[in-house]
DNA sequence: ACAGAACACTTGACATGTCAACTATTGATC
DNA sequence: GATCAATAGTTGACATGTCAAGTGTTCTGT
């Protein structure tokens, strides 16, 4: 019996092992996600907020327009708009409807959404580590490259 | 630069190597979630209710409990109540207290719920090969190994 | 047998993901 | 240059995921 078998308790075998790539793929991920997110709880963020301010930074001082967010997140635009309404509450972004195309709306960091991000970087690479340290180097270049494959059959 | 690096429109490289595989991950796991979503659509079901229904067609005549449904699915109780409050409304679910220890709900599928989750069967399970077919037999063996070692590791 | 801990949910509050419909701009065309 | 399609977002409705708190039930120890 496999390892992911006996982890749902099901008696039957998979019925192809497609079904079973795509079960342990979704599982997994739901794991590592709450590992990562367990690291943020902390600062009273979640992942995907965290996610959005480190795709800011990555913009710097001109901002980004919010399609252009979700884009990076795969993210439908409705999702992005109301994150960034609460990272705007929280004081950690600021808008502004772009003056040279008035149907965008450009976002940055705020100072305070930059520090926090800044403070974030080591704990986020810690747990990151520590959530695939299991893998030798070599064993998670190899995971790598087939989830690449995965996504570009896409 | 990676493939990744790339998908995400980021200019700096990941700061680990660690952080890409988990990106990675996630970022997989959603796009394959999505995949087989579709499938269900047409039958005005999510990818979770159709959980729920394969892990009460694998229970057969006794039921299951509750929680014992959210421990399959590695999901939190208050999740599984409101799955199975739709499922029940859908008419696709039956529950009953159970006699021997009243804390507990059994929970069975309905013949409507049974026919519905064989008709899934079959679409479900080409989706499923779809979503990874990109990856030959022997690649599916080596990501699944990977990702149960990733899984065992926590 | 009775108090208190443990268990199995359920409910409420909130973040997020998805779709559809709507608003405001801009661009494209005749 | 007025009209219509395409863009960029927002809003509403609903499914789901998470946590905290509340409700019965059962178990445990004395």
């Amino acid at each position: 019996m496999s390892p992911l078998q006996r982890e749902i308790r099901q008696g039957k075998p998979f019925r192809s092992r497609g079904q079973e790539v795509v079960v342990a793929l979704i599982r997994t991920a739901d794991l590592v996600r709450r590992v990562v997110g367990r690291v943020l709880e902390p600062y009273d963020i979640t992942v995907q907020q965290y996610n959005v301010l480190r795709i800011l930074r990555g913009a710097g001082e001109q901002g980004l327009p919010t399609l252009e967010i979700g884009l990076r997140m795969v993210e439908h635009a409705p999702g992005v708009t109301r994150l960034l309404d609460r990272l705007e509450t929280k004081g950690l972004v600021r808008r502004q409807r772009c003056p040279e195309d008035r149907r965008q709306v450009l976002c940055w960091l705020t100072p305070a959404g930059a520090e926090l991000v800044e403070k974030l970087d080591e704990p986020v690479d810690s747990a990151d580590a520590e959530a695939v340290a299991m893998l030798g180097p070599e064993d998670q270049e190899r995971l790598l490259r087939l989830l690449d494959a995965v996504r570009a059959g896409h």
